[in-house]
Order: C-alpha cells, then structure tokens, then sequence
DNA sequence: GAGCACTGC
C-alpha cells in the first residue's frame, strides 16, 4: 500500500498549518490505532520544513515499539537506520548528530532534558501515546512546557493520542490546536453478558466460548484475564470444553519463557485460543483474532502513600481500556467482544484509568525535579496534580536517604544519586557501597531488581530444588540467591537450556548484565571506588539497610511469617525467603495483593537479616526506650513492659513491674471493639438499650436525654473493663449496671415508658420491639396476635408508629405496614381465605 | 493459590 492513502494524510495540510507560524508551537493530534500517525506525522513535519534544521524526537512508551517504528521509517525513506532516521533506548542507541527524526523511549528523553534543559538541536518534541498516561510522559511533558515558555520559544510541542477525550490537555495546552484524523479499523459488535454474576471469571468465559463457537463465527479467540492464577484456571476449563475440539488453547503473560511467547503471537495450524493478561492489550498485536472475550479485570499496580506500600489487586479495567481490549477484534477483519460484565455495570465504570502520577511511588521523579531547580513541587505545571500525600510521602522518603535538606532543596548526595538511573533507594545503597568497598555487588544487586524478576516461579516441585541449589549455604540476604542464579547464568553465557534448568528467566539475566555494566560504567564516571576486593555478606547487607532502614520488619513470634513493620504497618514474609529463621530484616519489597477469599496480604520479599548493633551504628539517635503497658494477645493479658524501640518500631521488650490501670482499660476495651475479647454479657439488649435512648432523644427533646455516641460506647466498655488486668477478669462481668448507669434513674424510668423493650397486645402477648437508627422501630406478630388490634401502634406518647410485621402462622412475613385498619379491610379477606386452607388448625376470626 | 499485571532511565 502506498503509504500517502494512510488516514493520516486526510489531514496533512491541517498539521502543516498549525505548525507553520513561529508563534504557532502547540499542537494536539487526536488519531486512533491504524492511522498512520506514529510513521507519518514525523515525515510530515520534515518533509514541509517544519523542524527547520533541527532534530524531531518521538517520544514512544515502549522500547520495541521504538525500534520498530524507527525501523520502519527509515525504510520508507529508504535511508540507512541511525543516519536521517535514528532511535535511542537504554543500552542502545542508533542515531548520530545528522539524525533527523529521532525515535526514544520516556526515560531517555527526561534524561536529555536533566542533562540539558535547552534542548539544543531539538525542534519538536512528538509525545505519542500519551492517553496512556506514564509517569515520565506526565513529567517531560511538563518540563517541556516550562521550557518552551522560558528558554526556548522557538520549541514545538506535538501530543499524539488515540482517545477522544482530549479536553483537559487542550486546557493545559492552551493555546494550541487540535487536529483529528480517522483510524482504519474494522468495527467490532459489543456484547454484555444480561446480569453480573458471583460465577468465576474462567467459568463465564467458558461458557461464552462455548456459545460463539456454536454460533460459527470464524477466526481465532482473544481473552482477557488479570493474571497467570486465573489464565491457568480459563485454559483448563476451555479444555475441558466440548467446544474445544480443534482450537489450540495458549497462555500468553509476561512471565512465560520468550519461546512460548512467540508461539502464542505467531501463526499457528489449528485455529487459536489466546488467554492473555494486559500484554496482549497495548504491547503486543496478535494477528487472526476475530473475537474477544473479555473479563473486564486487571491487576492493578498502586502505590498507597498512606502506608507507604504498593499493592497490586484485581481491579475492574476502565471502559477505555475495555475499548481498546475490544478493539484487538478489529485488526483483520470485522469482529466480536464479549464482555463479562453488565452494561449496567460498564455505564458505573470510570472513563479512564487513573493515570500513573496519582497511583506510583513519585520518589525518584520528585528527585528529578528537585535537581532541575524545581523546589516548590506544588508550583510545577503539572497535567495532573499528584496527591498531596504521595508528595510529602516522597520527600520524606528522600529526606531520610540524605538527597534532601529539609525536604526542600537537593542535597549533594541526591545530585550524585540522581546520576545512577534507578530508584533513589538503590542510588542511596550504592553510594554507601562506595564507602564500605562494595560497590560491585552492590550494582549487581541494583540491576538484578530492575524490570522483570530473575527466577521463574510457576514450576512447583523443579523450583523447590532449585531453590536448594541456589540457597546452599548460610545467607543472610534474598540477594545473594539473585546474584548465585545470575552469576550461574552469566557464567553460561545465558544458554536458554542451562537457565531454564535451575528456573533462570535468561533473557532477564542477559539484561541484568546489560545494566549491571551501565551501573558500573556511571559508578566510574562518578569516582565510586571500583577496586575489586572481597566484601563479606554482613558488609553488603549493611549497605541494603540503609536503602530500606523504613522497611525494618520484626518477628516477635518465631513460629510463623507474621511481622510487625516500622510505621505501625505488618505483613507476613514469604515462604521461600532464606532469612526465615531470622528475628529482623529489611524488606526491599513490600507488595499487598490478593489472599484467599476477600482478604489482603501484605507479602515481604527479597529481605536481608539485620543485627541490631548494625542499627545502632547506623542510626544511633533512633533509639527509644519507654516502659509500656501492653495487651499480649497469646495469654490475653495486661503487662507491663520496658521496650526499645528503632524509631516506631518495638525491637524487644521486658515483662515486669505494675500495669497502669487506667491504660489496661483502655487496651482492654480495644479488644472487646475490635471482637477479639467479646464480653459474654454484652448482648442484643444492651444494643438495643442504647438505640432506645438514642431513638427517643430525638422523638422526645424535651426529655433532654443524653446521646450515646459510638465514644460513650468505648467509655461504657472501657469502665467495665477498669480495674480488670486480662480476658478472663471481664469475660463474664456483668454490664448492664454500667450501661444503665450512663442515665439517672428517673431518666431510665422515661426510656422503660415511652420506649419499651416489648408492646402488650390484647391478648396479654407482648411482641418485642426493634428498634434501628435508620426507621421506625417494628415488631413481628402473627395475625392470630393481632386479633382486636386496629389502627397503628404507637409509643413515645404518640410520636412514634411502629412499624408491624404481620406474620402467617409459618412466621413468614404477609404484610409491613404502619396502620392495620387497611390491613383488616383490603389484604385480610384474601389472606384469610388462602391461609385458613393452609392452616386449619389455627384460630381464623 | 504458596506468591505478584504492564512498562521505563
């Protein structure tokens, strides 16, 4: 196909245009998948002279889509990559100084503007993607923006972006034009499954399988899933579909061996069943798929800067991204989606995902923008203003690593930091390498936690072994297992066959040893001293504690994971770690996720022991000692302790000398709140007592009742508590005294009167009365009670009607209602007849 | 279910 018949060129002459003017330098370019507009825009603007003699960068989100595209161009113009038409990613650059168009990935060009602001030699930046919303487009976005306000008027600012949704950036844009071109894709017919369901997402997705099959549509099968778990669970019960016959059924997630991969992706004898995560959604297109099932989940990546952890949970995807999965149906020919999810429930999802900047950790982007002069954060252009939290999480963060002063202004130390790409954690760890003469493993350990994980973990029992091999020995750090398997790699020059057979991801290893020698290659340019000498295990591991002194993590009970954590946070670490045994580590990883059932986990990984003189040394004044009473939830009593803690976190404690009575209340009462210490006697009636008081000081004022708030409650409890120094003391103690005893006796004689426990009825029953915060109180009663009853049921003097169940003989409700004389005149007749005939032996009047 | 989506310097 000639490329000029792109959609693209539709609007050649409107891109020209809006960027022919020297004062003309903004422009917004709406155009959807298979518009041409990532190959041709920047031709465009050469081609009409509209770089003048300068460079035009493209920014891309993703390194192979870089190559590709730069590939692809200077194929077009028939020029030798690297000359006219070049591109640069990390570790790779292919491009010289007569580079024209310039393809490079998000960090490469924040890189470019930190190392010169002035951009010289540039003309136009292109930002393509940028509905997707990185963190480092966000960033260098803004920054270009700043630029071209101040230093460089002449720049011009492209933003490229599938969706439609283009409002806010041409606010924060303005003024600037925006140009919209069509796509060429196929339509893709949408359908929704009529009501959600508890029903697991393989099972659903099967049976929708099954059906589209029977209905003869043709071409391959596309479907969506969060995780490996749950592809695993889809392709066994595809499987063992009978729909299945003559489909092979694949998995396809970033963690499966690049063979596998590719086998998935490529061309394939039978007709195919992809089940994908979020690859198969932007990073890779698979060709033949002609129908889409979709399960509307994602695992998310989110940083909480409330507790300083990342989590990452199964999430409903937003209708964006449910569109974009959809469209994967479209690339050849006409197709089908299905998604798993109600309509009702696709209106109530949000447009968009959020984008990175209000969902990531912002430390090592703040670091970058503190050295760009940029102190007051709140001040910088931002498309979207972070959370105020997850900024003050960050320069709190670099302030404890040393790179800030005051949380304000870099320090010396974050400059230097800031020259090693990584997160300012492991920039810290290797400038304390530097001192300690371990700066090689150290870089070592750096690269090994950059981008994907080093061992495969979805091979059960041949891990296990595995795992003997590489922990052999005594460790005192989830490093060295990471550094064995990668030095048994690079030893084998990264043979497939030889790291898959200990569980080795090899193109991974091959990558860390790429970034190891970039670390080492920066740590010389640095002046860090890089003189091999042997470094013990308890030298290395003091330098990781200072990149993670915040993730300090105690064990109190050896017998399980269970830890408690620096700011009051705990978790549990994982099975495999070779410091199982330990009392206290660091982890350099602290991930929340999914457990079983609705629960979370807080898991603890890659952990390295720690000895409390370290500590000490490193951080003398973050010790505190106090003497405290506690609750110990094993024999469920009060004591008194003395404790030293490191910062929030208690190291160790001694039991002796005398609780505080008034703090043993307090603790115990927070056990009773909290379920785990029950008071026997505290039972419905004492919740009703306390709702009957609340209810009537509202009915009547004039009482001048006092309120029960959910604090009086906790006082009430933790009065019943006082003077007790364990569970046993208050288990059986009675309660109802100090309830009452919140009101006077006259007061208590009012709520017995006007807001009774129970109703008289007139045959000499009395129904008892619920009463609730939100409605008027009812009673249930059998129509054989309510015999003589007319009219409504009123207590508080009248202020208040109850609310009547009337029940059938079998205690199901027939009837709610407020006033039983159009009960007695319009349902009873029918109810009377159809129940007598049920009920024969009972009293029908 | 034993423990985890995807990128990027």
């Amino acid at each position: 196909m000639n490329r000029r018949e792109l959609p693209i060129f539709a609007v050649e002459s409107e891109i020209v245009a809006a960027l022919r003017a020297p004062d003309q330098n903004r422009l917004i370019l709406e155009a959807p998948t298979g518009s041409g507009k990532s190959t041709q825009t920047p031709q465009i603007l050469l081609d009409h002279g509209i770089a003048g003699n300068g460079q035009i960068i493209v920014l891309q989100p993703r390194r192979l889509a870089t190559r590709l595209l730069a590939k692809r161009v200077a194929e077009e113009r028939n020029v030798q990559l690297g000359q006219e038409v070049g591109y640069q990613i990390r570790l790779d650059r292919v491009c010289t100084n007569s580079t024209r168009i310039k393809f490079v990935t998000e960090g490469v060009l924040l890189r470019q503007i930190l190392d010169d602001e002035k951009l010289p030699g540039v003309s136009i930046l292109i930002f393509d993607e940028f509905h997707e919303r990185h963190l480092y487009g966000d960033i260098s976005l803004g920054r270009a923006m700043q630029i071209q306000q101040t230093l460089r008027p002449d720049l011009k600012i492209v933003v490229m972006s599938a969706t439609l949704d283009t409002g806010a950036l041409e606010k924060y844009l303005a003024p600037a034009r925006t140009v919209s071109s069509a796509g060429r894709t196929y339509p893709v017919e949408i359908e929704y499954i009529k009501k959600n369901t508890d029903d697991s997402p393989w099972d659903l997705a099967t049976t929708e399988f099954e059906r589209i099959v029977a209905s003869g549509q043709e071409g391959d099968f596309l479907i969506f899933m969060p995780g490996a778990y749950e592809i695993n669970r889809t392709i066994q019960a595809v499987r063992n579909s009978h729909a299945a016959r003559g489909f092979t059924i694949m998995p396809l997630h970033g963690e499966l061996p690049p063979a596998e991969q590719d086998r998935a992706v490529g061309p394939c004898d039978q007709r195919k069943v992809i089940v994908s995560t979020n690859v198969a959604e932007t990073s890779l297109t698979i060709q033949g798929i002609r129908t889409v099932i979709d399960s509307g989940l994602a695992r998310m990546a989110r940083f909480d800067p409330y507790r300083g952890i990342n989590t990452l949970l199964i999430e409903k995807i937003s209708r964006a991204s449910s569109d974009q999965r959809a469209g994967r149906a479209g690339r050849t020919a006409p197709g089908r989606c299905v998604r798993l999810w109600s309509q009702l429930d696709h209106e109530r999802r949000p447009a968009h995902e959020l984008p990175e900047v209000k969902r990531l950790d912002l430390s090592e982007v703040v670091l970058t923008l503190k050295a760009s002069q940029i102190t007051d954060l709140r001040a910088f252009p931002w498309l979207e203003m972070p959370e105020e939290r997850a900024l003050l999480r960050a320069e709190t963060l670099l302030s404890d690593l040393g790179a800030l002063d005051h949380q304000t202004h870099i320090t010396p130390i974050g400059r230097r930091m800031l020259s090693f790409p990584v997160h300012p954690r492991y920039a810290r760890m290797l400038l304390a390498a530097d001192k300690a003469g371990c700066v090689r493993p150290i870089a070592l350990m750096a690269a090994l936690t950059q981008g994907r994980s080093l061992l495969l973990r979805s091979e059960g029992k041949k891990m296990d072994e595995m795992r003997e091999i590489l922990t052999d020995g005594e460790s005192v750090s989830d490093f060295f297992v990471l550094v064995r398997a990668w030095r048994y790699a690079d030893k084998n020059n990264y043979a497939p066959d030889a790291c898959r057979r200990l569980g080795i991801h090899g193109i991974t290893a091959r990558e860390v040893g790429r970034l190891y020698a970039q670390f080492l290659d920066i740590a010389k340019q640095e002046r860090l001293d890089l003189t091999e000498k042997p470094a013990s295990e308890e030298t290395i591991a003091r330098c990781i504690v200072q990149g993670f002194s915040d993730q300090l993590a105690v064990r109190h009970d050896q017998g399980t994971l269970r830890c408690a954590l620096l700011h009051n946070r705990s978790g549990e670490l994982v099975r495999d770690s070779v410091v199982r045994d330990a009392r206290m580590f660091v982890a350099a990883e602290v991930r929340e996720i999914d457990g079983k059932g609705d629960q979370l986990r807080v898991l603890l990984s890659l952990a390295t022991e720690v000895q409390e003189p370290w500590l000490s040394e490193l951080y003398p004044d973050d010790f505190v000692e106090r003497t405290a009473t506690v609750f110990d939830p094993t024999t469920r009593r009060i004591v008194s302790t003395k404790q030293v803690l490191f910062r929030d976190l208690v190291l160790r404690q001694e039991i002796g000398g005398q609780p505080n009575l008034d703090e043993a209340a307090r603790l115990l009462a927070r056990e009773v709140i909290e379920g785990r210490c029950p008071l026997k006697n505290w039972d419905d009636a004492v919740d009703q007592w306390i709702l009957r008081v609340n209810c009537l000081r509202q009915w009547m004022p004039e009482l001048g009742l006092p309120e029960i708030t959910t604090a009086d409650r906790h006082a009430i409890i933790e009065q019943i508590c006082h003077g007790a120094l364990g569970y046993k003391d208050i288990k059986e103690k009675p309660v109802w005294d100090v309830v009452k005893d919140w009101l006077s006796h006259e007061q208590q004689s009012w709520v017995d009167k006007y807001a009774p426990e129970r109703y008289p009825l007139p045959n000499a029953r009395k129904a008892k009365i619920t009463y609730r915060m939100d409605g008027a109180p009812f009673i249930g009663a059998k129509i054989q009670d309510l015999y003589g009853v007319d009219g409504s049921l009123v207590i508080a003097s009248g202020r208040t009607t109850l609310v009547i169940n009337v029940l059938a003989p079998n205690m199901r409700p027939i009837q709610v209602t407020q006033n039983l004389s159009a009960f007695w005149k319009d349902s009873y007749p029918k109810v009377k007849q159809e129940l007598q005939r049920r009920y024969p032996r009972h009293n029908w009047q």
